[in-house]
DNA sequence: GTATTGACTTCAT
DNA sequence: AATGAAGCCAATA
């Protein structure tokens, strides 16, 4: 079984709005598990099969893809990715365009810490 | 119990 | 812009 804070990354992930896009290290924050970027990865990595996880929707803190560019992985995302509007350019997004702003209200309403 | 490993981040070259 | 080192810490081994 996943531990409670592996879930609590899953419920995160599947609150960034369709569109929009945000790093690992935010979602660790939104599910208050500030510094645990890397356990971020590590969770849609456990998740990424049977799941319906809006899994693409998390980038590097960079706007980067996690993914080695042309990797099958990588192209699949910049797939999904421009299925939603957003642009995908040299393995990156611009995150002053697509990235997401959450404001507490909506991060309450989803999450009920 | 210690050691290694990350779908990461930040700061410094 | 591109590396690299250090920091991070739960999960694995």
């Amino acid at each position: 079984m996943p531990s409670e804070k592996i879930i609590r990354i899953w419920k995160t992930v599947t609150v960034i709005p369709k569109g929009k896009v945000a790093s690992y290290g935010q979602i660790a924050d939104l599910a208050g598990l500030p510094g645990r970027a890397r356990l971020v990865g590590k969770a849609l990595g456990l998740a990424s099969k049977e799941m319906k996880l809006p899994w693409y929707r998390v980038l590097r803190s960079s706007g980067q893809l996690a993914f080695e560019k042309g990797s099958l992985q990588a192209e699949k995302q910049k797939g999904l990715l421009q299925q939603e509007e957003v642009v995908v350019l040299n393995n990156r997004v611009k995150l002053k365009d697509f990235g997401w702003q959450p404001d507490l209200a909506e991060i309450l309403s989803k999450l009920k810490y």
